[in-house]
DNA sequence: GAGTGGTCTAGACCACAGC
DNA sequence: CTGTGGTCTAGACCACTCA
C-alpha cells in the first residue's frame, strides 16, 4: 500500500473545496453515495472526513449531512481581547466607525494587499468598546476599493461583522485570513482615543484577508490595550 | 446508548494518566488487551486511542505500542521570540543564567504559587541571546525552595532548558504548565539589558509550571523585544 | 418512512519492532 | 517468529431530520 485510501478520499474532498467545486455553506455527498462512487468502504470515508472535520473544513449534523465550514472569525485572536469585570468571562465589543474616506493607497500598506502603490483603496477606521462603553481598541482597515466599491458610503450602515456585508453586497468570498500578533505602544491619538497614556503598551493584531482566488483584499491592523487582553494556553 | 463505549475507554485511559498510574514515557496495554481487558472491540479501544492521540496525550509507535507523552516545551508560545534575519525562519536562543538567590517570596510571585507570602523560593534570572548573541528577552523564574533545594548552587549548571535538570536532579514529575501572553513596556533595567529605549514595547508572557499532584512549583515571567516576537495564524 | 450521520462489532491483511 | 499498531472492509443498529 503506497497512499492510504483514506488519504485519497481526503484529498478528494479537499480538492473539491480548493478548486471552489463545493463552497462553504455546501452539503458535501453522503458518506454511503461517496464510498459508492469511490469504490471504498464507508468506513474509510468517514475516516477522512473525520480527519477534515477535526480541521475545522467540514462539520457534521446528524439526520442531515456533512456540510463545508464557512470561516469562523469567532477564531480570531480578536477574542483575547477585553474581559468584563476581572471576573475572566469575555465580553461582546461593540464597534463604531467614526471615519472612512477614500484613498490613494499608502506603498507599506499596498505591499501587504499586494497591489502597486497608489492603488485606490477604501480606509475604514473603527473602534471597539466594552460592555461599560468604554474604549478597549482601534482598528485600522484598507480595502481594495475595486472589490468592495461603495463601501466608504457614509450612508451605508456598517455592522460589527464587516465581513457579512461584504460578502452580502458585494458578492465576495472569503476564503480565509492570516493574523500576526505582537506588541506596540500607544502614541498621541491613539492614547487619546483609548483614555491611556502615551507610551503605554498595546497589543497589536495584524490581519490580511483572503478572497476566491486567493487575492488580498483587506489588510487591517487592530491595537487594543494591553491590559484588556490574554491570550491563555495550556502546553503539555 | 447513553455514554459512547469509546468515551468510556478513553475516560479509562485518562484517569489512569491523571491519577498516576500511567505517568509519561509509560507504554499503555495494547489495543487487542485493552479490547479484552473492557470488554469492547479493537475498533472501539482504536477510536479513544485516536481522540487523546490528537490531543497529543498519547503518542503511537508502530510495532512497539503506545506511550503517554511527556510535556513537550516546545509548544510554548516562547518559540515565537527571534526571528533571525527577517527572512522569517525562526532559531534558537541560548540563554544565560546571570543571577540567582534565595529569599523569601514576594506577595504577589506567592499568590501565583498559591504558597503563603515569604515562603522560601529560589530566584532565578536568565537573559536569552539569538544566534548573533544579541539579547533578545529576560526570564525571571521563581521556583519553590522546598522543591528544587540547591538549585540556587553557583556550581550548578544551568541548560537552556531548565526543566530537565530539575526532573532529574530533583526527582520532580512536570505535568503541565500555563501561558499567558500579553504586552508590556521596558523599563530602565530590561531596556538596558536588551539594548532598546526605556518605553519600547515588550511581550510578556507569564507561566506556570505543575508538577504531580498539581501543585504549582514555578512562577516565570518572560519579556522579550515586540521586535523579535510574532504569533501568527490562520483563519479559516 | 427514507436518508443521513453516530456507534460498535468482527475479522482481514499489512508494516514495523525486537527477539 | 510473535506482538504491536495501521489500514480496510462489511454489516449491524441507533438517533436525528425532514417530508
Amino acid at each position: 500500500m503506497q497512499r492510504p485510501l483514506y488519504k485519497v478520499v481526503e484529498e478528494f474532498i479537499r480538492e473539491h473545496i480548493e478548486l471552489g467545486k463545493l463552497v462553504p455553506g455546501d452539503l458535501i455527498p453522503s458518506e454511503s453515495r461517496l464510498s459508492q462512487e469511490l469504490n471504498v468502504s464507508v468506513g474509510t470515508v468517514r475516516k477522512a472526513i473525520d480527519i477534515l472535520e477535526k480541521e475545522k473544513l467540514l462539520f457534521r449534523h446528524q439526520g442531515k449531512g456533512t456540510y463545508v465550514s464557512r470561516i469562523d472569525f469567532d477564531n480570531s485572536l480578536f477574542r483575547f481581547f477585553s474581559y468584563g469585570t476581572a471576573s475572566g468571562e469575555s465580553t461582546r465589543i461593540h464597534k463604531e466607525t467614526p471615519y472612512r474616506t477614500r484613498l490613494e493607497g499608502p506603498s507599506e500598506i499596498c505591499r501587504h494587499l499586494k497591489v502597486n502603490p497608489g492603488t485606490p483603496l477604501i480606509y475604514i477606521e473603527r473602534i471597539g468598546y466594552d460592555e461599560e462603553e468604554l474604549p478597549v481598541l482601534i482598528e485600522k482597515c484598507w480595502w481594495r476599493a475595486d472589490v468592495v466599491e461603495g463601501l466608504e458610503d457614509k450612508e451605508l450602515h456598517l455592522p460589527d461583522l464587516l465581513y457579512a456585508i461584504v460578502e452580502e453586497k458585494f458578492d465576495v468570498r472569503i476564503i480565509r485570513a492570516e493574523e500576526t500578533l505582537t506588541a506596540d505602544i500607544a502614541d498621541k491619538e491613539t492614547a487619546n482615543i483609548l483614555g491611556i497614556k502615551i507610551g503605554e503598551p498595546l497589543v497589536m493584531l495584524l490581519r490580511t484577508t483572503h478572497a476566491n482566488n486567493d487575492r488580498i483584499i483587506e489588510y487591517r491592523v487592530t491595537r487594543g490595550r494591553a491590559d484588556r487582553f490574554s491570550y491563555k494556553t495550556e502546553i503539555r
